[in-house]
DNA sequence: AGAGCCGATATTGTCATACCAGTTGACAAT
DNA sequence: ATTGTCAACTGGTATGACAATATCGGCTCT
């Protein structure tokens, strides 16, 4: 049939609610500088009038820009826009990826990578000390790789795949969270990564000797073996950083 | 006169905004699992029927519920509770922190330290090869340090401050978003950790050589300064863990 | 002149109601 | 069996009114 193949083409559209169209233009104000730290936020009904929507939107948008401490919003006075890195969280982090021109900061997958180099490590400690049990899922995991081992979008979900067991094994809420939080900004630039980590990617042994030290309890061999295994992925992203833009200094 | 004293024995009253209120419900009846997830959620108007508050009120705090990825939320069809674990960011922790009866979580705070173990050893590796120039403020506090050396409360602040710039040196927004995360959690059982991390507070020594380290550029010192510097605290939290609750296991 | 009271004013918070828009399933028409 | 229609849910948006709060200027009293 000739519509199978039209329907192939197509891709579902993309809806959005108006309180996030709002949420979306006030957060990249704030991010890129337009409003700054301590600047006076417009009342609401101006909100509603400038942006021709109603003023439950508006506040809809408010509440989750307050939510992500990035303004300060008092009942009777005027809002102010809070200073993000000092307030915001790490579920902030996949919001920064994207600069104004519409390509990757460099300073946020740099911080990415350094971030999940010094958690990824704990993580197969903790895991070998307390999650023994996973090792089953995990080599099944590692086989699995052995199979898509020339398929490098393969190969990126099944990593994926690897570190959050091993995140559930190592029995800790926050690196659980943290993870989360992470692989979000991790999925936004995940065709860039994908190329870059490919030498970590295709490095099953690395994977295979962490599964056996989980197995066997081992917490220094896969503290040590993940160190390794993130390791290879850091000399890629650092080469092509360099690249991409010479190291950028904002101090404050 | 009089009055001064009973208003100093006064408190500010807490006001919450209805819709903070009814985010608060529905966050406890997911957390403590009497809303598990793929359970649907009443939809909104019975909502505010059940809670007694308008139906913007009730938006609001799903807004939000669905910003730390709690709920899913779909347009026509009915909201459905999602599992926390699988999809809420390092935000949420804090909100795990306390339990059901009011209580700290051990498993909560066992986790706060451990991912702050594992981070602040990289923070003062990378502070010591970017950010020489905080050594003179770090230098600064930890003299301060000496001054209130009996002052618990007051050491406490003097080395959130201490991490906060040694974090900013680092200039990785990754670890200064996370840090605010953690700090979040962490300051919900200041109490608590006052006591626990008594040695690790007072021990100036390793904060002074943390700041030469910084100062002088050396990064593998900073970053074993760093670690000795956290295993203290480890040690004591183990052992006033130990006491509280023996381990609880919920695997999944 | 200065401290404290006070009220006008602007702002956010809450509410009620209505209507628009998307989803689902039943059911009749083809 | 497929298709189209419709009804009854659901969440999404709009509007206007009123309450609660913060801010600031002017006022009074000292």
């Amino acid at each position: 049939m000739s519509e199978s193949v039209a329907i192939r083409q197509l891709r579902p559209v993309q809806r959005q609610a108006l309180s996030d169209a709002v949420y979306e233009q006030l957060r990249h104000q704030i991010v890129s500088g337009e409003l700054a730290a301590g600047d006076p936020l417009p009342a609401e009904r101006l909100l509603c009038e400038a942006l021709g929507v109603n003023r439950g939107s508006v506040r809809e948008a408010l509440r989750r820009l307050q939510q992500a401490r990035l303004v300060d919003v008092r009942h009777g006075g005027t809002s102010r826009v809070l200073d993000y890195r000092q307030s915001a969280g790490l579920d902030f982090l996949a919001s920064l990826l994207l600069t104004a021109t519409g390509d990757f900061d460099p300073d946020v997958v740099r911080s990415v990578m350094e971030m999940r180099s010094a958690l990824a490590p704990d993580i197969a400690r903790l895991a070998a000390l307390r999650g023994r049990d996973v090792a089953a899922k995990l080599h099944s995991l590692v086989e699995a790789m052995g199979n898509a081992h020339d398929d490098a979008a393969q190969l990126q979900t099944l990593a994926a795949e690897f570190w959050s067991r091993l995140v559930d094994a190592a029995d800790n809420v926050a690196y659980r969270l943290a993870y989360n939080s992470l692989l979000e900004t991790y999925e936004r630039c995940r065709q860039l990564l994908v190329q870059v980590l490919g030498d970590e990617l295709r490095d099953q042994a690395s994977y295979a000797a962490i599964t056996k030290a989980v197995a066997s309890g081992d917490a220094a061999a896969a503290e040590a073996r993940a160190r390794e295994l993130v390791r290879r992925g850091e000399s890629g992203i650092n080469r092509v950083l360099g690249q991409i833009k010479p190291a950028r200094r904002t101090r404050t």
